[in-house]
DNA sequence: GTAGGGTTAG
């Protein structure tokens, strides 16, 4: 009986036994019965066996329409689209007994890789007269939306002649997939009102859509939904639910559905893994992972991409380096792009910076988000001319666009080494593509364009350009207006974003104190000091604490910025102590500074520059034991000093100066210009002042080092290469040594040369021999 | 003997 050979057939689970079944019914001659040749190909397809449904199909005589079904099913199930198209091309060749019919469309839509396929195929479904079928109707919508031809899905749901859950879901889908979030929902109520059944591929469609219109009560009320139709217990509704509290921002209800759930699969883990590391919480989520091994879950590329963020955020080198390894062991680093990028973003994260390089330059195809993942990592590591470096090469690849993340990272590279003319490249490039107005653009424009010194432009931008609802463009330019020290300017600011009601965050206050304290407004910070906790209940942080020493020490309250440092509620840091160190160092104050420098060596002892501003204090009062003993504990401590280097923007090259270096190529003619120069100075009555060299060595080497600082040989590089009596900018990244700063003053006489240097703390505006800067030294 | 769909990442 024919019927047990079939059943015979079904039981096989190994793919040799059904070949040998296959072969008894080539020899008995039974393979001629009509059936056997489609159920042969589906078998072999459910047990992945492709050359055998192939070549059953092939020695098919007289193939049938469920022959070509079966085949082409076969290939699109096992993700090979172009041989199902090979053989739905086949089909349409086969002559007049065989046509498509409608289940052959639901499953050769799938193949067609652009919208011109797509849309010949429907209107071969016209042809034949299939657009009736529910299914047939609901896959051409489904490869309309896969194209973003989301109207021309809508079109055919309208003239569908009846519609099913399934219908109704492909549109629901359809426009979450295009981004139509608010069309979604209305489908989506649609259904509801109308009383079409709303089934588990509903919800789990419908609810990626919350998180995007940010609309929590919609995600609860869809949620309260699916429990009176029973179906919050479907595993892929329970996970959507996961992923839409956690993207919604609320942790703990996507726990309490984690918890409540009775079966849980990969994505189920994936979804709480990511949502614990995405809300900060790593180490919950590296919990949670090894939870999931303990239950006997495989992890998946997603889980490592997961995993691999949260330990960027809390790991070790060590465990970074473990989940590369099991990356690399599974083959995903090759032919996963995001494992790749988050592998590159882990070591970046971790400070790895080499490490990080390494693997982009393993990975074989990157994208913009790999180039921003590099490009941001050394950005972060505090390595801007590298990351410029990065960016000019990613220029240089043809088919990279530059996105919201890339224009992001690269400009505060450009504002950290005030290269304004590259600068305002990436403006123009930001028109170009449509991103100028941009929130956060715009508020790294404003930034560049105030610490390259065009505070004009910043506010022009910030006044015309840029929204300003939320907080992040009133920050920069308040820390615009203070670095130039108009403090006044900056109060005001921060009046008119009270007025428009923009709500004020810790960073607002770090830049107002600052800019307080830069121009000396000391009551103003207090009093500021104070509204950020009374009025916006906002607690403040060390970094506020430090403006507020810097605030007092600056205008000469030494004593009672040690006062306020005794009352601190929280630990002072070395910015703090730093500081108390500085206005000492203005003023003068000796005793203070080294008790100063006692925490700072304690809490900071690798940071040289603390010594260096203890032993100029010391040398200045004369006290030259104190200087040998500062000296001598650097030296004890290996310490070496922080490469100090400046660079000036000329013809849209930025050039680099670090101290002493005598490598650039116009070195030599710098040496004589300066010799030309310092001759001038000395003339007008300028002295060197020795008290900033740290290095124990003679007078004449001595003056040899002050005119090898790297701000020296800029300026002097400057004017040489720019038009005689046009303004000349600098930026060192450390702060101007006092020598410089009181040569650039008779260098600024001299050459009749505005001389603009910003340093680590602020600007300095040199003109006709003197210093905006308010500080002495 | 044959058909459609939905959730997670850098």
């Amino acid at each position: 009986m024919p019927m047990d050979l079939y059943q015979l057939l079904r039981t096989c689970t190994s793919t040799r036994r059904l070949r040998s079944l296959h072969a008894l019914l080539i020899i008995s001659g039974r393979i001629h019965d009509v059936f056997f040749p489609t159920t042969l190909i589906n078998l072999y397809s459910r047990l992945s066996d492709l050359r055998s449904a192939a070549l059953s199909f092939s020695r098919t005589p007289n193939k049938n329409i469920f022959s070509f079904n079966s085949i082409i099913a076969t290939y699109i199930h096992h993700g090979l689209p172009l041989d199902a198209g090979y053989c739905f091309k086949s089909l349409l060749l086969a002559g007049p007994r065989v046509r498509p019919d409608e289940f052959t469309f639901p499953v050769a839509l799938k193949a067609s890789l652009d919208l011109k396929y797509g849309k010949a195929m429907h209107s071969l479904v016209g042809k034949l007269g299939l657009g009736w079928n529910v299914f047939v109707s609901s896959s051409l919508m489904r490869m309309y939306s896969r194209f973003g031809a989301v109207r021309d899905a809508e079109k055919v749901f309208v003239e569908m002649p009846e519609r099913d859950s399934g219908a109704w879901n492909a549109m629901v889908s359809g426009f979450c997939q295009n981004g139509m979030a608010d069309d979604a929902v209305r489908i989506f109520s649609e259904m509801v009102t109308e009383g079409v059944r709303v089934d588990r591929i509903t919800i789990a469609s419908v609810l990626p859509v919350c998180a995007p219109l940010d609309d929590f009560l919609l995600g609860v009320s869809i949620h309260v939904f699916t429990i009176k139709q029973g179906l919050d217990v479907e595993l892929f509704v329970s996970n959507a639910l996961i992923d839409m509290y956690a993207k919604l921002g609320s942790v703990e209800s996507a726990r309490q559905v984690f918890d409540d759930m009775l079966d849980r699969d990969l994505v189920t883990w994936n979804s709480i893994i990511g949502a614990y590391e995405q809300s900060g919480n790593p180490r919950t989520a590296l919990q949670l992972h090894s939870e999931m091994q303990r239950s006997g879950v495989q992890s998946d590329v997603l889980t490592l991409v997961s995993l691999a963020s949260a330990v960027a955020e809390s790991g070790t080198v060590r465990s970074g380096q473990s989940v590369h390894a099991y990356i690399t062991r599974r083959g995903w680093e090759a032919d996963d792009i995001i494992a790749g990028n988050a592998i590159v973003d882990m070591y970046a994260k971790l400070g790895k910076v080499e490490l990080a390089q390494r693997m982009f330059d393993k990975m074989p195809v990157r994208d913009v988000i790999s180039w921003n993942t590099l490009l941001t990592g050394y950005s972060q590591n505090g390595l801007a001319n590298e990351a410029i470096e990065i960016y000019e090469t990613m220029e240089q690849h043809e088919g990279i666009t530059p996105i919201q993340g890339t224009l992001v990272s690269v400009l505060p590279a450009y504002s950290h080494v005030g290269a304004l003319q590259k600068g305002m490249r990436i403006h123009g490039q930001a028109i170009r593509i449509g991103l100028h107005s941009d929130l956060y653009v715009g508020t790294c424009l404003i930034d560049m364009y105030a610490k390259c010194g065009r505070l004009n432009e910043a506010i022009v931008l910030f006044e015309q350009e840029v929204p300003r609802a939320s907080s992040g463009p009133w920050n920069a330019i308040i820390a615009g207006y203070g670095i130039h020290g108009h403090g006044e300017q900056a109060l005001s600011i921060f009046t008119q974003m009270e007025q428009e009601r923009v709500k004020p965050d810790n960073v607002t206050f770090v830049s107002l104190l600052s800019a307080c304290s830069h121009a000396g407004l000391v009551d103003g910070g207090q009093r500021y000091f104070q509204v950020m906790q009374s009025k916006y209940g906002i607690r403040p942080a060390v970094k506020h604490y430090a403006c507020m020493v810097d605030l007092l020490g600056r205008a000469g309250h030494l004593d009672a910025a040690y006062g306020f440092i005794r009352t601190m509620p929280i630990e002072p840091d070395s910015g703090v102590w730093g500081a108390l160190l500085g206005a000492c160092r203005v003023h003068g104050n000796v005793e203070l500074g080294a008790l100063a420098s006692k925490f700072l060596f304690e809490i900071d002892p690798e940071n040289v520059g603390y010594y260096v501003l203890l032993s100029n204090m010391y040398a200045k009062a004369g006290k030259w034991d104190g200087v040998n003993d500062v000296r001598s504990l650097a030296r004890r401590r290996h310490l070496q000093k922080t490469p100090g280097w400046s660079s000036i923007e000329v013809n849209n090259k930025v050039n680099v100066f670090f101290t002493g270096n005598q490598s650039h190529p116009q070195y030599e003619d710098i040496c004589k210009e300066m010799v030309i120069l310092l001759a001038k100075m000395k003339s007008l009555g300028y002295v060197p002042d020795y008290s900033f060299v740290l290095q124990d060595v003679e007078e004449d080497e001595k003056e040899h080092i002050l005119s090898n600082h790297s701000e020296r040989l800029a300026i002097t590089f400057g004017i040489m290469n720019t038009t005689p009596k046009t303004p000349i900018q600098i930026f060192k990244n450390l702060r101007v040594c006092g020598d410089c700063h009181n040569a650039t003053k008779f260098i600024s006489r001299i050459t009749e040369r505005e001389i603009i240097v910003r340093d680590s703390n602020r600007f300095h505006h040199f003109k006709d021999g003197n210093c905006s800067c308010r500080d002495y030294w």
